[in-house]
Order: C-alpha cells, then structure tokens, then sequence
DNA sequence: AAGCCTGTCAACCGCAAAGTG
DNA sequence: ACACTTTGCGGTTGACAGGCT
C-alpha cells in the first residue's frame, strides 16, 4: 500500500528546534494534550512536520524527562535488559522512567556497546549478562576514563549466558508510567499517543507517589545492590548518590516494577551458565 | 593557533504496526 | 476485508564540541 510521506517538504523547516519552536509546541501541547501529530504544527503555528513534532516532544520537551546523566543503577539496567530485549530501545526505555529511547540508543552506541563488546571478546559467549561492574559512568567527560578502566574492570565481570528469545516487541499501551508533577500536572505521558478518551488522565491507582513511596525506597534498597538503610520506613536517599530522583521511584504501570526488579534480582541471582529459551524460563528459575 | 579526529546527541528517514472508516 | 492514515520504532546522519597533534 502505497504511504503518504508525513508531510510535504515544501515551507518546512528543519534541523535545530529555536527556543520559540520549543514554546509554540510546549505551550499547543498544554493546552490540547498530545496526538493528531499530522495537524498539530498547523494548529501550533509551527513551519514542522507533524513528526518532527512528535519526536521534538517526545525526546525533549515532555515534562518527564529525566534530566542529567545516566546513573550506574541505571546503566547496569540498561545493560541486563538489553541483553534480554536487544536493540527493543522502546521497551528499555519503558522500563527507565524518565529516559527516552533515544537517549537510551545513543548511551548504548556512544559507551555500552563497545563495552559490551569487549567483554564478548574477553570472554566470547552468546548472550551475556554482566554480573558484577564497578564502574559509574556519567557523561561525557568521564567516557574516555571509563574506556581507561575497561579492561580492568571487563576482567573482573563475571559473565552469565543468558540466551532469550522473545517475540518481536509489541506496542504497550500508554501511560506506562505517570509523570512527574511539572505543570502539566493533569496530562499523562507515554511513548504511544492515547485515545481521546484516555487524554489529560492519570491512572487513578498511580496518582499518590507518598503511599508507595517509602515501600519502593526500601524494597529497591534491598534488591540493588546500593548498600545502606531506610529509617523508619523514609528512604535513604544519599545511598543513591547525587543521581537519586524522585523518577526513579514513579509507579510503572501494575506492577510493572515489582517484575522489574524480580528480573532484576533474578540476573543478580545467576550462579551458573544457563540458556533459557523463553521468558518464561527465565522467570521459573 | 590551526587543522584533524573522535565522541555525543538531536534530528531525520523509512518502515511496519496499529487505528480508522 | 480492505484501503488508507496515523503513530511508533530503530537505524542513520550530521552538527557541534572538545581533545589531540
């Protein structure tokens, strides 16, 4: 079936997003929620296409983004799940609330890849997992220490296979997660646009972050590997470093973390070489 | 100081799935 | 069931910044 190019090309602008760009979409987003990509920039007063708009959004101006470098919890995260997911960045992104998937990419191209692919030819087995790393690495500045430190560090993990096949990734509904209170304070967030029906609504069992808070603080406490304790049921927050955010604790849709964490743990738990053939597998080990 | 190299990241592109009439 | 539109995804590109020679 032949498909309409998302816009015609003529009179567009393209390339940097200006500060005003970033406003007129911000400001059009507020008021009218998101979708209807294809008409919005019309609506918004914008010379865009509806899907340069959308990744505008998307990946910069949604009130959830979770500024500021990639944290070690979350690059190890980064790490496991695509050793599960492989190159699925949406599904990875899904379960770090706050980051995008393009961002995701582009951390795992810029710095996991290589390190990724360094341990495969220390030590060459199929899928792998890192077990155990030792290194925290933000930014920029700190990619070229880090390449430093590779082989030290690649030496000392310990690699488990875990081979995994999976369907092909599936869209997930939206509101994978509830976003943070910014002034927009009413409009969900997802990577996919919701319905009409769905627009401006926060799942009404996610929308008090105090009533979970505390038990999510300490059930990840337990589970990471981040040492430390949670007084009186309040979290802790230095035992995660100057990276700790609030977004770390959003409620993912049901229980959402809980299984995160328990594939998380499971990975920690692996002693021995094992090939799982199925997600499935990997949950009844 | 100038030129080159390399890494990062925002943005683009094409495709496929999902949605709609 | 079909045709078409809309949305989402992953790969790729290109501008830019910083480091190196």
């Amino acid at each position: 079936m032949g498909r309409a190019p998302c816009c015609s090309k003529v009179g567009l602008r393209t390339g940097p997003w200006s500060a005003t760009e970033d406003t007129l979409l911000t400001n059009y987003i507020r008021v009218h929620g998101e979708g209807h990509w294809r008409n919005l920039p019309k609506r918004a007063g914008l010379l865009r296409c509806g899907k340069s708009c959308r990744l505008r959004w998307m990946n910069y101006l949604r009130p959830d983004i979770k500024r500021g470098n990639i944290s070690s919890d979350e690059e190890d995260l980064i790490i496991r799940l695509h050793s599960l997911l492989g190159n699925r960045w949406s599904l990875i992104a899904k379960r770090l609330p706050g980051r995008t998937d393009n961002e995701i990419k582009n951390y795992w191209n810029s710095n996991l890849s290589k390190r990724v692919e360094t341990s495969r030819v220390t030590q060459p087995k199929a899928a792998r997992v890192v077990k155990k790393k030792n290194q925290s690495t933000n930014g920029k500045k700190q990619k070229s220490n880090n390449d430093d430190n590779d082989s030290s560090n690649t030496a000392n993990e310990e690699i488990t296979k875990v081979k995994i096949y999976l369907p092909k990734a599936v869209k997930v509904s939206p509101y994978s997660f509830a976003i943070r209170s910014t002034g927009f304070d009413n409009m969900g967030s997802g990577s996919s646009s919701p319905s009409d029906g769905e627009k401006n609504i926060i799942r009404s069992n996610d929308t008090n972050p105090v009533a979970w808070w505390p038990d999510l603080v300490e059930e990840k406490a337990t589970n990471s590997e981040v040492g430390g304790s949670c007084r009186n049921g309040e979290p802790s927050l230095a035992n995660y470093g100057s990276d700790f955010s609030f977004l770390d604790f959003v409620p993912i849709e049901g229980n959402m973390l809980d299984e995160i964490i328990g594939e998380y743990q499971q990975l920690l738990n692996f002693e021995e070489d094992v090939q799982l053939d199925s997600f499935e597998d990997l949950l009844s080990v």
